[in-house]
DNA sequence: ACCGAAAATGATTGACTTTGACCAACATTG
DNA sequence: CAATGTTGGTCAAAGTCAATCATTTTCGGT
């Protein structure tokens, strides 16, 4: 491994947690504890980490460093959910009016879909998401709600990979609720995350009405990964910057110009 | 674990408690009674507590400075005005230390347990949960997360019922540690949930190793539901409250009479 | 492709630091 | 005042460090 790879991996390790001992790094590194020294040595003098007896901490070592991980994490949900509020929130009212008595509705995780919980009076009908804060939501307004299972990402709050797809094979949804960072004529509907990525392909697929959230700010981006194309449901937007996108002809304009 | 840990965990503790005994923090910090009264002296001689006899006092950095003074006088940590949350809190913490590098680690729903997240610092252990807000701190705290399937329950926010079970079933948990409402000799571990009970039954048949948290005042408390007997695992209490249970044999008391 | 210098690495070592146990002295409680 | 809890000092053991050296890898020049 190249003397490179270990300091950013030093670095990397020291950012999910605030001191890591020399020992530790052992088997993270696959290098003996004379060259972690070392690396240790060269990264405090380089001041992009601090070395203490038996490891290193992480810089900045007056704050509390467990707070201060939270409170960023939380930030990161936090400041994205400030943004475009007005537009999220009109294609979020809309949305949860279009649940029915009955339905079976899946929620993505995700700012804009979260906004629609507030909004949402249909009380016969279950709600499925793999949105961790959604759900503690939605049962505490008094819906009947599911989760499903899997690894939690830490940024977004949401269930995903592997396991959440499989977790969503035993529904049949009536409707599903997806948001997306990028809608694009090329590249369809595409996400950051390749495993949140599954988990939207997957719902998207188990479900008879499909409804994509995107506020106008999202038309000509493209995320990492296209989770499907524009065809797979009907678009909800404020305002289509485009003409060019009518073509599809199953976006949902709420703010005509 | 680091000097450095064991600071910022005394620090924190005080955070959370005006003051703390060295006695007490012996199973938080898993350190012997000499070192832990070396660093409260070492953190005093920086002015980030104030030593006193049997003990350390918070320094309350909003306060008046003089009125401070007039506290450390007064102050007194063996005149222990205790509160429930604190007896959690001693039982959480210690819980957390016996999560072990590679473990497979079970975290159930509930207050107590939900103590032990912020006392955690095994990055090398994979948790899983039917806490829906346990999950999402794990998260934002770096802990690689998993989470039950499953009907959420508004008022304790925890995955529960038939689908949480199953759920459980692909799970070999190295230990689990388990909330209860009530610790009897002739009843058990119950519960006042029978979902829930479904759920925590399935956990401890899952785990090799089983930690039951419970501080003194669940002793001599029978809940709706019995989800397991006395002998199911090892109970962690601050104090028992009557003898006869020590007869079981399998119980950690952490603050002696 | 081959060589030698320079750099990086891993093992070893003696020095240094930290830790836990012990204990006699001291403080607190009832 | 007796019982109990707390303290700081000492010591041996364990853990960690920086320096050194032999070996391996990298790299420029031929």
């Amino acid at each position: 491994m190249l003397q490179y790879e270990r300091f950013e991996k030093i670095i990397d390790t020291l950012r999910k947690q605030p001191s890591v001992r020399v020992v530790d790094l052992v088997p993270i590194l696959d290098a003996s504890e004379s060259t972690i020294r070392r690396d240790i040595a060269e990264l405090d003098k380089e001041g992009r980490l601090k070395k203490v007896f038996g490891g290193a901490i992480a810089i900045d070592a007056d704050e509390d460093p467990q707070a201060r991980k939270v409170n960023v994490q939380r930030s990161d949900v936090n400041a994205k959910a400030k943004t475009r509020t007005d537009e999220k929130m009109i294609v979020a009212a809309y949305a949860a009016t279009l649940i029915e008595k009955g339905d079976l509705v899946y929620i993505d995780a995700g700012t804009t879909t979260g906004s629609m919980i507030e909004h949402i009076d249909c009380y016969d009908a279950t709600y499925v998401t793999n949105g961790a804060r959604h759900a503690i939501e939605l049962a505490a307004r008094g819906f009947r709600t599911y989760l499903l299972s899997g690894q939690v990402k830490a940024s977004t709050e949401a269930i995903i990979g592997y396991d959440a797809a499989d977790s969503l094979r035993k529904y049949h949804f009536n409707k599903c609720f997806i948001g997306t960072d990028g809608v694009d004529q090329e590249n369809g509907l595409s996400t950051s995350d390749i495993e949140e990525s599954m988990v939207k392909t997957e719902a998207i697929k188990r479900s008879e009405k499909v409804y994509i959230l995107a506020d106008s700010s999202k038309f000509g981006l493209v995320a990492s990964v296209t989770f499907a194309g524009l065809e797979a449901g009907t678009i909800i937007t404020d305002r289509i910057p485009d003409q060019s996108y009518q073509a599809h002809g199953n976006i949902i304009e709420l703010k005509r110009q």
